[in-house]
DNA sequence: GTTCAGCACTCACTAGAGTGGAGTGCTAAC
DNA sequence: GTTAGCACTCCACTCTAGTGAGTGCTGAAC
C-alpha cells in the first residue's frame, strides 16, 4: 500500500496527500451535502497536484474503502470508514466560537433549580449549539445513598414513601394499606425503615433491608418496606432527557428517514443502552452502522460521559446525520459534559 | 354519518344531501389522502343521485367555502370550514375499537408508580391509539394543599427542602446556608415551616406564610421560608410530556412541514398555552388556522380536559393532520381522559 | 326546477427524447 | 509520479406528447 514517503506524520496507512485529500471531501461534504468531484479538491491544502492526479487518489481511497461514488460520474462521498478515519486522524480537537462559550457561560451561570429541570435544558443548549438532536441521560441514582426515608399521610389508607437521596434526588411510592393506620404508626413505620435504609445506596435496599424477617415488625412497616424494595428495583431506568428533535428534520430530506430516526427516539430504553453500549466500546463517536442500530445508518452519534465527584455516572449525546460537524460536536459535548458534571458534582456536596 | 334520508336533522344550513356529499368527501380524503371526485360520492349513504348532480352540489359547497380544489380538473378536498361543519354536524360520536378498549383497560390496571411516569406513558398510549402526536399537560399543583414539609441535611451548610402536596407531587429546592447547621436546628425550622403552611395550597404561601416578620424566627428558618415561597412562584410551569412525534413524520410528505411542527412541540410554554387557550375557547376541536398557530396551519387539535376530583386541572391533546380521524381522536381522548382524571383523583384521596 | 347524460375542456402526471454539464477513467507524454 | 487531453457516463433538466381523472356547461327528460 501507500508508501511513506517523507518524514511527515504518514496518518496511520494512508500518505499525506490521500489523506489532505480526504479531509477535504469530508469537509466539503459535510457543508454542502453534494457528491465532491475532484476539481473541488485541487486547491485545499496539502494537495498540490492536479484533478487528475487527484482523480486517481480518489479512486485508490474508493478501493479502500473511504469515499464511495453514487453513481459513475459523479464525485465522491465519504463512507463510515472515510468519517472514522477523519474523525480519528484529520479532524482538529475544534472549539466553541466565541457565542456559543457565552451561550454556555450564560446558562451555567443562571441555571437553578430541580436537577431533572436543568438536564431537560441542558439538552437544548447542546442542540442550539451543534445543530444536533440531544440526549442527556441523567446521573443514575444507584450508587446515591438514602439520606432520609419519610412517610406521609395522603388518606386514611394510603400514604407516600418519600426517599431522598445523598444526591438531592427524591423518589416517591405510594402506598395503600388494608386497614385505617393513624400518624403515629405512619411515623414508627417510617423510623423503622430508617433504622433498616440510612445510608445504604437504593440498589442494595433488596439486599441488605430484611424483607420481613424481623418478627417486631408491624403490618406498617411490611408494607413500606415492599415499597421500598419496589423503588429500588423501578428506578432502575435512567431518565433521558431529547432536546432539539427537530434537527432531524431539518438534517435529512427523506420524510421516511425522519420517521424511523424519531420512532428510535421515542424509545427511551434504546436510547439509553445505545449510548451506554457506545461508552462501553471506549468510542466517542459512533458512525453509521458501527453502533448496529439500523433506522439510524445515516446517523452518527458523539457521546461524552458525565463525570460526578470523579464517577461517571451521567450520559450526553448527540445525534446527528453522517455528515456532522463532528469537531464542533465533539467540543460542544466535552465543554457541556465537563461544566455539567461539575455542576452536579457542587449539588452533591 | 348514515343520514336518517326523509325527516331529517336538516343539519344547519346545508341541506341534507350536500351534507352526505360533504361528509363522503370529508370522509374519503381521511382516508386517502387524495382529492376527491364525483364518481367516488356517488355511492356514499344519503347520496342516490348521479355524478353530474353531485358535482353541480360540489361547486355550490365549494362556492359556501367548504371545500376547495387543488387546481381545476381535480377532485375536491375539505377546508378548514369544511372539516369543522364535519366534526361538529356530520361525525357520530365515535368510540374506540375492541382493541383498543382493551389497551386503555390494560393500561390503567397495571399504571403505578410516579405521577409524572404515568402521563408520560399515558401520551405513547394516546399516540398508539390514535396515530396522533399526544400531548398530556399534568395537573397543576396550584390548587393542591401542602401534606408535608421537611428539611434533610445534604451537607454541613447545605439541606434539601421537600414538600409534600395533597395529590402525590413532590417538590423540592435545594437551600445553602451561611453556616453550619445541625439536624436539631434543621428539624425545628421544619417544625416551624410546617405549623406555617401544612393545609395550605402551594399558590398561597407567597400570601399567607410571613416572610420574616416573626420575630422569633432564627436563621435557618427564615432561609426554609425563603425557599418555600420560591417554591410557590417556581410552579408555574405545568409539566408538559409528548408522545409519538414520530407520527408527525408519518402524516405529512413534506419535511419542511415536519420540521416546523416539531420546532412547535419543543417550546413547552407555547403548546401548554396553545391547548389552555384552545379549551378557554369552549372548542374541544381547532381545525387548521383556528388555533392562530401559523406552522401548524395544516394541523388539527383535539382536546380534553382531565378533571381531577370534579375539578378541570389537566389537559389532553392530539395534534394530527388536518385530515385525522376526529371521531376516534375524540373517543380516545374522552375515554383515556375520564380515565386518567379517575386514577388521579383516587390517588388524591 | 331538479336531475342527468353527453360533451368539450383542463391540467396534473407520466414517459420518452434530447441536451448540457459535471465528473470520471484511461492513456500517452513529460 | 504527474498531468493534459480525450472519450465516455450518467444525472438533472427541459420539452414534448399522450393519458386519464375530473370538471363545468348545456339541453332534454321527468
Amino acid at each position: 500500500m501507500p508508501t511513506t514517503d517523507d518524514s511527515r506524520i504518514d496518518t496511520a496507512g494512508l500518505d499525506a496527500r490521500k489523506a489532505a485529500i480526504l479531509n477535504a471531501v469530508v469537509t466539503e461534504y459535510i457543508g454542502s451535502a453534494q457528491p465532491v468531484g475532484s476539481q473541488h479538491v485541487v486547491d485545499a491544502p496539502g494537495v498540490s497536484v492536479s484533478s487528475a492526479t487527484v482523480r486517481s487518489d480518489m479512486a485508490a481511497l474508493e478501493r479502500d474503502g473511504f469515499l464511495a461514488q453514487p453513481h459513475t460520474s459523479a464525485g465522491r462521498i465519504p463512507t463510515d470508514k472515510g468519517y472514522r478515519f477523519f474523525v480519528d486522524h484529520l479532524a482538529g480537537p475544534g472549539s466553541l466560537d466565541s457565542g456559543g462559550r457565552l451561550q454556555v457561560r450564560q446558562f451555567f451561570d443562571h441555571a437553578h433549580g430541580e436537577i431533572e429541570q436543568m438536564l431537560e435544558r441542558t439538552s437544548g443548549l447542546l442542540a442550539d449549539l451543534t445543530d444536533c438532536t440531544a440526549m442527556v441521560v441523567g446521573p443514575s441514582h444507584e450508587s446515591a445513598v438514602i439520606r432520609s426515608v419519610q412517610l406521609v399521610g395522603m388518606g386514611p389508607r394510603q400514604a407516600l414513601l418519600v426517599v431522598v437521596l445523598a444526591d438531592g434526588a427524591v423518589q416517591k411510592q405510594s402506598i395503600e394499606f388494608g386497614e385505617e393506620v393513624d400518624e403515629g404508626r405512619l411515623s414508627d413505620a417510617a423510623a423503622r425503615l430508617a433504622a433498616h435504609s440510612l445510608g445504604l445506596p437504593l440498589t442494595q435496599v433488596r439486599a441488605k433491608v430484611p424483607s420481613t424477617g424481623d418478627r417486631s415488625t408491624d403490618a406498617v412497616t411490611a408494607v413500606g418496606v415492599r415499597a421500598l424494595r419496589a423503588l429500588g428495583a423501578a428506578d432502575g431506568g435512567e431518565h433521558l432527557f431529547v432536546g432539539g428533535s427537530s434537527r432531524m428534520a431539518a438534517a435529512f430530506d427523506a420524510v421516511e428517514t425522519v420517521r424511523s430516526v424519531l420512532t428510535i427516539l421515542e424509545q427511551q430504553l434504546v436510547v439509553v443502552t445505545l449510548l451506554r453500549d457506545i461508552l462501553d466500546t471506549g468510542l466517542s463517536v459512533a458512525i453509521g452502522a458501527e453502533h448496529g442500530v439500523e433506522p439510524l445508518a445515516s446517523c452518527a452519534i458523539v457521546v461524552m460521559p458525565v463525570s460526578v465527584d470523579g464517577v461517571e455516572t451521567g450520559t450526553i449525546g448527540l445525534l446527528g446525520p453522517t455528515r456532522m460537524n463532528y469537531p464542533l460536536a465533539l467540543a460542544a459535548a466535552r465543554v457541556v459534559g465537563d461544566r455539567l458534571g461539575e455542576r452536579l458534582s457542587e449539588a452533591n456536596r
